[in-house]
DNA sequence: ACTATAGTTAGCTTCATGGCTAACCAATTA
DNA sequence: TAATTGGTTAGCCATGAAGCTAACTATAGT
């Protein structure tokens, strides 16, 4: 229960498709009409419309229809909010690499220190530049 | 034809599913065994190997057995592609804003030189801070 | 050698997705 | 008012995704 709520789910599954991430990007350029967008595309107009829908419910365009035309214009809400998904978990990533890298630093020291007590041992095969 | 290429398509869509993005936050803080990861979720193994695969498959994560024991670990470079998807569309996005600054300032500056030239007519509402 | 552990394979169900056609409104334009 | 344009609704089909159980393999521990 209670599922579907996130909507990184529904973000994320709407730019698994290559029509709706074309469709998004050329929305960063500029708002568009859906037949605009749906022109360079050899697609029945109701499947595009489908995407444009997906688009929607995912909080990634919103549209509104004046006359018989509808423009749709991108909501960049819902695309920060799934980069700030990647930026969160670059961080933990890169703060876990950081700590890594310290503990190597640390072994690397103590191990210069053990030759420089014991001279000329195994002191050969730096590595890690 | 030549469909399926492009690795976005596969990592947006291994990202859609919370199962696996839970999976990718937990493989950020370190490398498990698929035992530790399937441990939190109450799913069937097999069902749970097959989010591991789809996420082997869209180059998010690496694994490796030895032993009876498979270790998974994070392959960054997916998530680095992909964050850099959104950092593009947001750079468009931003140029077009500018763009659109300036756009707005110059009618700004034209509404003043106007106002300059034969005071006190409409020059109230201001908006736009 | 036996048992338990850690994955794996095979096969099944159910439901969502992406595409189509055909028919249908509702604004424009002629 | 008649025809065109722009979009919409309804309904169909094929494929794939997400879950399950049951049975199996191979390593590790006793």
């Amino acid at each position: 229960m209670a599922n579907q709520l996130c909507p990184l789910d529904q973000v994320f599954s709407a730019l698994s498709d290559p029509t709706r991430r074309a469709i998004v990007m050329r929305l960063c350029a500029g708002e568009a009409s859906v037949g605009e967008l749906a022109d360079p595309f050899d697609m029945a107009l109701p499947s595009f419309m489908k995407h444009i829908h997906v688009l929607e419910t995912s909080g990634l365009v919103q549209s509104e229809k004046s006359g018989r035309v509808r423009t749709c214009r991108l909501s960049p809400d819902a695309l920060l909010g799934a980069e700030d998904w990647f930026q969160r978990q670059r961080a933990i990533w890169e703060a876990r690499l950081d700590r890594f890298e310290a503990y190597v630093m640390k072994l690397k020291k103590e191990k210069e220190r053990a030759a420089a007590k014991r001279p000329s041992r195994t002191t050969k095969k730096k590595g890690y530049e």
